[in-house]
RNA sequence: UGGGCCGUCGCCAAGCGGUAAGGCACCAGGUUUUGAUCCUGGCAUGCGCAGGUUCAAAUCCUGCCGGCCCAGCCA
């Protein structure tokens, strides 16, 4: 075959990797003509950033390579499933950008996998077993000596087939008996000491109701999902690497319309967080945070509370990688892709989140002028807004330094800096209260500086940000910080001793120029200086939630020299 | 001491026998009415270690060392 005959290559947006080698060269030697992949969740729990790498993966290499991928939903297990979770899995991989192809359910198979299951029994390679739960434990040896096979092992087909009829048809109480895959007690490999396929449980679920006493397990029912829905490569994270020998068994016993592959990648571990549905839930339940989508979560929910785009959380997928190699991203990645995506569009604007009184001495008492600021300063289309400037303002308390080294480009005493679209401004005085503590500011402002330059060509090194006392807004910031102090906090048995208490910082007299009393949820703002900010769509009160600082170069050097 | 998998810069990650891409972080400059953005430059004679094959090895072979996963009627 000649290079002009093979598939066009996919959009190198996406750096290539072991997995779109392996489909590249599927498509290209003809044992595949087209793609089909899936994400199949298990409803019990919210998507987090590590699912965000598998919905990429999926998604992107069937739209990078013209195929399709389905959202399928892995409820096999109903005491732990919800119908809030499917539909919040739902809502999570849209606002991700992705569009499925299908959306189907393990549960939509039960007939067909229970039909595949008697045809193993005919085969005799299943039998149901009444060993309990501790003695199949007892006999399936350990990861140094072989198993020993249940004395049900050999019962008749016959006696087979009517047991599961009757286990099926709801005759048992649960854990009863137990339908086995029969393999080889002495495998190395403990996942084909005879595994089990169907076991009693007489739950309710979401979807199938009461219909069913029985459920299939995972080992058995994903790969013959995959083959039903005719999934050419089956993406799954590295702890079912051990699993695939059983799932090209079930398949090459079953005949299913296909054979899928199953390949195996790294799943996504994060600095400082954790991706454990089991411990993301724990949090949850035991109120360490303010529910899912608490905007310290790692939650896609979470994620897009605090101000992240589903631009930024792609692009950082992208950046990650896909391998087999276990590895911890670091938080720096993540904030980066949000801080660039964010650069681009965030309207920006001035808020002082510490305010501390300035008093301009000779500006006139009752004037208040309008003053020209842009949105954007890369991109004019955006456009302006103006701003009021009166006599009185609140600058941010950290712009101001009573003993300010000589690198220190702000406010003291003697000291000029320009306030942004407005004056060059002096400090020539300020005030303190009985506990010795700052509380006013008294400046002197230069007329000519109107717009923030001067006529003489006089530099100032700072410019700050600043908003009008009698024309700012109130309102409640909230500023974020790493959930845990520790890097890998799901290693302790302990997870939640990790917790940083100041996760959350919640300032309640922030004052914001006055165009954000229209802020809106869907626009994200870049408060000067300080930040970027979403508006909270939970909160009663104007509420902001801070989705990353800027970087701070003053900040390094200001640690520097402590 | 059973089986499976993995080790390339602080964190990720290309590389697939021809002489170490890129990103993040970091450092040094420049531009700037955000100490932001942007721009420029720096950052592995080295690829877990030790041998071997070869004109040539991160890439092949052998042996070590280190790490992760598996003993749910969870997924």
């Amino acid at each position: 075959m000649s290079d002009n005959d093979k598939t066009p290559a996919p959009d190198l947006k996406a750096p290539v990797n072991f997995i779109r080698s392996i489909i590249r060269d599927d498509l290209d030697s003809g044992k595949h003509s087209t793609l089909q992949t899936r994400f199949p969740p298990e409803p019990n729990g919210h998507l987090h950033i590590g699912h965000a790498k598998s919905i990429c993966l999926n998604f992107g290499v069937a739209e990078d390579f013209k195929g399709k991928c389905n959202l399928r939903f892995d409820d096999t297990n109903p005491e732990k499933e919800d119908i809030e979770y499917v539909n919040a899995i739902i809502d999570d991989v849209k606002w991700l950008g992705f569009e499925w192809s299908g959306l189907y359910h393990s549960s939509d198979y039960f007939q067909q996998l229970y039909d595949y299951a008697v045809e193993l029994i005919k085969q005799g390679k299943a039998y149901v077993d009444s060993l309990s739960a501790e003695e199949i434990r007892e006999y399936r040896g350990t990861l140094t000596e072989p198993g020993r096979e249940s004395p049900d092992r050999n019962r008749s087909i016959e006696d087979n087939l009517d047991l599961f009829a009757r286990m099926r048809a709801g005759e048992f109480e649960d854990g009863k008996y137990l339908l086995r895959a029969r393999i080889d007690m002495a495998s190395p490999n403990i996942n084909m000491r005879d595994p089990a396929l169907y076991r009693i449980k007489k739950a309710h679920h979401q979807r199938t109701g009461d219909e069913w006493p029985i459920y299939p397990m995972y080992d058995y029912t994903h790969c013959i999902s995959d083959a039903i829905e005719g999934i050419t490569h089956s993406l799954c994270t590295l702890e079912f690497e051990d699993h695939r020998p059983l799932y090209d068994w079930v398949l090459d016993e079953v005949k299913t319309p296909c054979h899928p592959q199953q390949i195996e990648f790294a799943r996504l571990q994060l600095k400082y967080t954790i991706t454990s549905k089991r411990k993301l839930n724990l949090l949850v339940v035991d109120k360490h945070v303010d529910g899912w989508d608490d905007p310290r979560m790692p939650t896609i929910s979470g994620l897009r509370r605090r101000g992240y785009t589903s631009v930024a959380i792609r692009d950082f997928c992208d950046r990650i990688g896909v391998t087999k190699k276990d590895s911890f991203i670091e938080m720096a990645v993540l904030e980066n892709s949000i801080r660039e995506d964010l650069n681009h569009h965030a309207t920006r604007v001035m808020g002082v989140l510490n305010p501390l009184k300035v008093t301009i001495k000779n500006y006139p008492d009752d004037l208040t002028e309008e003053l020209l600021a842009h949105n954007h300063p890369q991109q004019p289309e955006m456009g302006t807004r103006t701003v009021n400037f009166s006599k009185v303002i609140y600058i941010e308390r950290n712009d101001f330094l009573e003993d300010a080294p000589r690198k220190f480009f702000r406010l003291s005493v003697g000291r000029e800096v320009r306030l942004r679209y407005a004056y060059y401004v002096t400090c020539t005085d300020f005030v303190k209260d009985e506990n010795g503590e700052v509380i006013e500011l008294i400046c002197e402002y230069d007329p000519a500086t109107k717009g923030g330059s001067s006529p003489d060509g006089r530099k100032v090194k700072g410019t700050i940000h600043w908003v009008s006392a009698e024309h700012a807004i109130d309102a409640t910031v909230n500023l974020y910080d790493r959930l845990f102090t520790h890097p890998n906090p799901a290693a302790s048995e302990n997870f939640t001793e990790h917790l940083n208490p100041e996760s959350l910082t919640v300032l309640k007299n922030c004052k914001l120029e006055a165009s954000l009393a229209d802020a809106s949820e869907e626009i994200h703002y870049q408060f000067e200086r300080t930040g970027y900010f979403v508006k909270d769509n939970k909160s009663d009160d104007l509420t902001f939630n801070r989705t990353v600082t800027l970087r701070d170069a003053w900040a390094k050097i200001d640690k520097q020299n402590q």
